[in-house]
RNA sequence: GCUUGUGUGGUGUAGUUCGGCCCAUCAUGACGGGUUCUCGAUCCGUCGACCCGGGUUCAAAUCCCGGCACGAGCACCA
């Protein structure tokens, strides 16, 4: 219809600027089931804030489910962290704005593996295998089968038994079981990959309750087959993953999921996001814990003042490409602050204070003044300073600005209040309420509104955490609030542990 | 080596399926300016890209061929 009356209007609309995530291949609104599976050797990281967002989102837009796994089934290698559970369940949902729709572990699934993988060996698509990793790796360049592919289901089924039974002889490495893809398969990753292996190692959650383990890509493969997932978003280094998986779909008569893939990202100040490395630069005390404000992980980002919604934006907004990307934090940063800015209370925090002693004869003070607590918010409401009314006012500036003031006759304005004079001996009048012309205006505090406070902030290569001792304006907003500091930037204020009688904020960016 | 993926301004991204309204979108960044009693926010302007070489075509970022560059997999990790 459209097409026939006006063929321009329906191309233009191709044409036109795509918001938000490409459309999800073969997606029915109402069916469609993601998930999101970790490693829970630590927290969530800034990379797989990626996975969580991306996949939610699509739940979202599909009015689809969303699985959070959790992929534990190695217990040597990447050894599960048994509070990295509640972490990454914690982040997720802080992340996603809302809980996952079904939470699985691995570990607490086995009998569904171990099933599946006798049945399989039954049905004689996969075997064991007793040679050692070494031969196989050749047999495998060679193109060569090894003798225990020739092993009848029967008999495979004794040796699978056998790896099962703590009396059967067989320890770790000595027997995995292969899937029957073939070993002329042209790529060499395809070529009769292993599904299961024995493990000695006990899990941190089922212990010594099973030897034999399933590899990520039989796990992953008969978990999101049982769950009828119908998307599956991965990096592309799990390109390998899906063509392997898919032999064993084939083979068991399951239609495999629509696959997407992303590239790897690396944010320019952090590099990746290694979370084996963090973990071990952690114990050696490098960092002070997964919330080091140095560290990409996703608590260190929410205690520096980073708010979901502007990784949900950043994240769509680099929507989902297979291309390698590096990008900088400022990207982040940038939808942080229009994600914040109209929300952020102001306050004053003076660096390298200088008590400035303040004549006010000249001029009639009020009792008290009202400052906005946002410049344009006027329904957040104002803080009022009362003023002394003895015309002795103590207020203080930072000594930057001290210096600003002498190289300007001694000129300044405090904002929002007053015009003054100051001299080098830090005696001053004040001048005017009104302003009166264009002198530098800075910001300030009386000394009834000043309390000690230390605001933490990583130096510019993140790489110490620097302690910067002021005084900040007393407030009475809750740990946890994200402020403004004016002509600073924005900093989110945190308990103090280390002296409680002390306020402390953490640094946000400008 | 085999397999497999990616190449659009400084950084990301749209457009590539079905060639033309693309002398290429939007954001970020840098620079300049307006506004503002914050160095914030806001507004305006400027800068800057289709990996290279051929080919097909009236017309190519888009199709074909050939290069080049970078990445990933080939783990009894995820």
């Amino acid at each position: 219809m459209l097409e026939a009356e006006a063929p321009e209007a329906l191309e233009k609309r191709v044409k036109e600027r795509r918001e938000g995530l490409p459309e999800l291949p073969n997606a029915v609104k109402g069916d469609v089931i993601l998930r999101f599976a970790p490693n829970p050797n630590g927290p969530l990281t800034l990379g797989h804030s990626r996975g969580v967002i991306i996949n939610s989102q699509y739940a979202e837009m599909y009015n689809g489910k969303m699985i959070l796994r959790f992929d534990d089934t190695d217990t040597k290698i990447k050894r599960p962290d048994l509070k990295a559970y509640d972490w990454i369940k914690e982040d997720f949902t802080w992340l996603a704005g809302r809980k996952p729709d079904i939470i699985l572990e691995a570990s607490e699934r086995m009998p569904e593996y171990m099933a599946h993988a006798k049945q399989f060996i039954d049905d004689d698509y996969m075997y064991v295998c007793k040679c050692t990793a070494d031969d196989f790796k050749q047999l495998r360049i060679e193109q060569q089968e090894c003798p225990c592919r020739a092993n009848s289901a029967l008999k495979n089924s004794d040796l699978w038994n056998q790896m099962n039974d703590p009396e059967g002889g067989f320890n770790e490495g000595d027997a995995v079981v292969r899937v029957r893809t073939g070993m002329n398969h042209k790529n060499p990753a395809l070529r009769d990959w292993p599904a299961l292996r024995i493990q000695r190692s006990p899990h941190p959650k089922v212990g010594e309750k099973y030897r034999v383990w399933p590899l990520l890509d039989f796990q992953s493969a008969v978990e999101d087959h049982i769950q009828e997932v119908t998307h599956i978003i991965r990096g592309k280094d799990l390109m390998d993953s899906t063509r392997k998986q898919k032999l064993l779909y084939e083979m068991a008569g399951w239609d495999y999921p629509e696959t997407l893939y992303w590239g790897r990202v690396k944010v320019h100040e952090f590099g990746g996001f290694s979370t084996s490395q963090m973990k071990v630069d952690i114990e050696n005390g490098d960092y002070n814990g997964w919330d080091d404000p140095r560290l990409p992980t996703v608590r260190a980002l929410r205690r520096r003042g980073f708010s979901a919604a502007a990784m949900r934006k950043f994240w769509i907004e680099l929507s989902l490409t297979q291309k390698d990307i590096s990008v900088p934090l400022a990207t982040l940063i940038s939808h942080n602050s229009t994600e914040i800015d109209s929300s952020t209370p102001r306050l004053s925090f003076i660096q390298n204070p200088v008590m400035l002693a303040l004549n006010c004869d000249e001029i009639e003070l009020p009792d008290a003044i009202d400052i906005p607590c946002h410049p344009l918010q006027k329904e957040m409401g104002v803080r009022s300073w009362e003023l002394p009314s003895d015309c002795g006012l103590q207020v203080y500036i930072e000594k930057e600005d001290f210096d600003i003031a002498l190289a300007s006759d001694g000129r300044i304005r405090l904002k929002d209040f007053a015009d003054v004079e100051v001299s080098e001996n830090k005696r001053g009048k004040i001048t005017s309420m009104e302003r009166s012309d264009e002198r530098p205006i800075v910001h300030w505090l009386t000394e009834a509104m000043a309390t000690n406070c230390i605001l933490l902030r990583p130096d510019e290569k993140g790489e110490q955490l620097d302690d910067i001792e002021g005084l900040f304006e007393k407030n009475s907003y809750p740990n946890g609030t994200i402020i403004q500091l004016e002509r600073i930037g924005f900093s989110r204020l945190e308990p103090n542990d280390r002296d409680p009688s002390m306020t402390q904020m953490i640094w946000t960016h400008t």
